[in-house]
DNA sequence: TTTATTGCAAAACCTTTGCATGTAT
DNA sequence: ATACATGCAAAGGTTTTGCAATAAA
C-alpha cells in the first residue's frame, strides 16, 4: 500500500508533513524516534514543519495504527512503525540502541498469569535495560 | 529497623517531611503513589510540606533504596516501598489498581534471551495493562 | 467552498533548581 | 556553629491547545 493509501485509510488528508514524517520512519536506520528527533530530521531535510504539527501527526498516526508509541523510561515517548507484529525491547543504557525481540513462552506465561489473577490482559510492555553487545565489548576491552 | 534508622543509614537527617512521607507509604492501602498523591496525602493530614520537598525526598529515598520508582505509561512516576524483592505489575486501566506479581520462568527466559542476544541485562520492567477482576465483573454485569 | 490542517505562541503538566530561611547535629 | 533541609517561586523539558492563516477535498 502507498503512503497516500495509508493516510486515506486512516481518514487523514494527504499533506506534506504527514508524508514526510512517514518517509522518515521508513528511511531511518534508527527505528525508534522521539518527536524531537523527527522534528530535527525534518529540519535537516530542509522541511519547515512545526514541532506542534509533529506531535499532532505522531498522535494521529498512533491512533490510526501506523505508529506504535513506547516509553523507555526517559520521560519522553519514542515512536516506531507499527509492523502489526508484537515485540518487546532491549534498550542499551550506554548508547541508547534499541533491539526488538519476541518470545512466545513469555507471552504465553503472561496470559496464563493474568488469567490466574482474574486479570483481563489487553496489552503489555516489557523493556529489558542493560548493555548491548558493542558497548559491552568496548567496556571489557578497555579494562 | 525504625524509620529513623532507615534515614540515618541512608545518610539523611531525621526531619519531619521525611518521617511523614515514610509513614504515608507504610500506612497507605495504595502502595503505588505519585509525588502529587503523596503531597495531597500530607495536606490531608494537615502537614504543611512543599511539593518540591516531596519530589526531593522521593528522589533521595529512591537513591537510598527505600523506595522504588515506576513509570506506568501515564507520564508520571509512581513510587512504592522497596521490599528488596523484585516484582512486576499488572495495571488496571479502568480503576488504576496495581497488582504485583512475580514469575520465575519469565525471569529465567529474560536472562536466557538476553544472553543469546549478547545483551548484558541489568534490570527490566514488565507491565501488564488490562482490566482487574472487580472492574471486569462490573462490566460484564452491566451488559 | 467547505472542512481539515498547519504554524505560532501560549499554556499545561510533571519535575528540578536557585536562593534565602530554617533546622538537625 | 556548621552543614544540611526546606519553602517558595522560577525555570526546565515534554506535550497539548487556541486561534488565525492555509491548504486539501
Amino acid at each position: 500500500m502507498s503512503k497516500e493509501d495509508h493516510l486515506k485509510q486512516a481518514g487523514l488528508r494527504t499533506t506534506i508533513p504527514r508524508l514526510k514524517i512517514l518517509e522518515i520512519f521508513s528511511n531511518t536506520e534508527h527505528k525508534h524516534l522521539s518527536a524531537e528527533e523527527v522534528y530535527r530530521a525534518l529540519l535537516e531535510e530542509g522541511d519547515d514543519i512545526g514541532l506542534a504539527t509533529v506531535y499532532r501527526v505522531l498522535t494521529q498516526f498512533e491512533t490510526a495504527g501506523l505508529l506504535q508509541k513506547n516509553m523507555f523510561g526517559d520521560n519522553k515517548a519514542v515512536f516506531e512503525l507499527d509492523s502489526g507484529v508484537h515485540h518487546d525491547h532491549m534498550i542499551c543504557t550506554e548508547c541508547g540502541k534499541v533491539q526488538e525481540f519476541h518470545n512466545n513462552d513469555i507471552e504465553r506465561l503472561q496470559i496464563e498469569l493474568s488469567k490466574n489473577a482474574g486479570f483481563q490482559l489487553h496489552y503489555h510492555e516489557m523493556n529489558l535495560y542493560g548493555c548491548c553487545e558493542q558497548c559491552g565489548s568496548k567496556k571489557s576491552g578497555s579494562n
